[in-house]
Order: C-alpha cells, then structure tokens, then sequence
DNA sequence: CCTTTATGATACCTTTTGGTATTACTAATA
DNA sequence: TATTAGTAATACCAAAAGGTATCATAAAGG
C-alpha cells in the first residue's frame, strides 16, 4: 500500500490537482462542476480527482445521484507538516515562536528561551 | 520555462528525492556522498539531483574536483507557503496565533481577539 | 604523461502519467 | 417504463519518469 505521505505528495505534483483543492477550499463539488472550471474533458478530471482521493486529500460523499468531493484539510496539515524539519534552516526566529506557541497550547505557560 | 512553486512540488512528489534533501539538511555532500545512500547507480541519484536543482530546491558548488549539493531553505520555505492558505481549515486556534506572531513581529503589538 | 577518482552526458528500456473517446451504469423524473 | 443527467470504467495513445549501462570529461597525484 502507498504510505500516506507519498500519496499526497503524488497527488500535489500536478498543478491541475492543485488547483483543483484551491476550487474545493470554497465548498463541496461535484465533478461536472469542478470539470467546468478546466479546459479538459470529465474524464481527465475523474483521474485527477482519484489521485487525490488516494492521496486523501479529498473525500467523496454520494448524495442522491451526485457525488460530492469534499477538501480534507487534515491530510493537508500531514503533508505540510513534512516541511516542519526544515524550518529551522529559513527562520530561527519563527521556529522559536513557533516552539512557543505549541508549547504554550499544551502547557498554558510561557516559556521564552533565546 | 517552469513556474517555481511546479518545479519544487514536482521535484517533491518522489521519496528518493525527500530523502536527499534531508541527508542534505546535515550538510553538503557531494553525488558520490548521496548515493552511499541509496541502492541505486550513480546515474540514477545523479538525475534526481538534476530535477531538484530545477526545482530550485538545492545548488551546485562546484569545488576542486567535487561538486557539493546545498540545500536551498528559502526554495522549501516558498513551497510549504502554499498550504498557508488551507491552514484556516485544519485549525482556527492556531490560524489565529500565526496571525498574532506575524503581526507581533511586524508591529510589535498585541492583537488578541478569539 | 598516465592513472585514478569524481562527475557529466547520452542512449536505451520499462512503467507511470495525463489526456481523449467511448461505452456502461445509476438515479431522478415525465 | 423511457428518458435524461451525472458518473464510472475501459481502451487507447503520447509523453514523461525512473532506472541501468556506457562513454566522455576534468582534476589530483605518481
């Protein structure tokens, strides 16, 4: 099975796919909806919108004969949570206040090391 | 010519290549050094190297005979700033303190309203 | 200069990706 | 039940990805 990281990862390579998320960050879409908002046919969109899934960054939600595709914001938080290593080598200031705040949502103290 | 945040997300959607950058993030190394690594030729991690450095994702110095592969943070802090604009799906609270530490930093105030 | 070491470049192969076109299924409805 | 709108599924194609093997180039050292 594809782990979970990689898939979204997959998923966010395609700027189509993207896109796609930014369009299903204002409300729940049906295909021909968001297939509107490309110059493609269903189809292609379809393809695109099963990679997301696997990647779980969507979900789909039938309802009557549509089927809603709806944004997982949770899946979202993972993948950008990969970046988090990183973070010390762009800003050690952020990074601290950011130490901060996790710790102060946790602990309800302050802590203010520099 | 490639956008900037296609070429990073592109060069992040395989996991050789998220493993590079973080045998990166302990220091320069040269291809030799990154292959160590990996169970794979030379030739292989070689073109992985190539698409991160169109991804901007690191640079090349070249040095003697070597050639060391940096990391670029400011390329990784650029794409983790894409999913900024979801974070207000996944968590108001802390939307809302980034929003306080970013205005702290700027203006040096408090701006506390839940 | 010749050898060794580190790297770059290219040809080639297989699999995956992104797309179209077409056909089939499902549910609301006249 | 016949129709129609909304999707799903499949076959097919061209291009890109990921890998190996091989050859070319450049610099350090005897």
């Amino acid at each position: 099975m594809i782990p979970a990281e990689q898939g979204a990862f997959r998923a966010l390579a395609d700027p189509t796919r993207r896109q796609i998320l930014h369009h299903l960050s204002g409300g729940d879409m049906t295909i021909a909806q968001v297939s509107d908002q490309f110059d493609m046919t269903r189809g292609a969109v379809k393809k695109h919108l099963t990679i997301l899934q696997e990647g779980r960054l969507i979900s789909v939600h039938t309802q009557g004969r549509e089927r809603l595709n709806r944004l997982e914001p949770m899946a979202l938080k993972s993948a950008a949570g990969w970046f988090d290593h990183f973070s010390q080598f762009w800003d050690s200031k952020l990074s601290t206040l950011k130490t901060v705040i996790e710790t102060d949502m946790k602990t309800q103290k302050e802590n203010n090391n520099d």
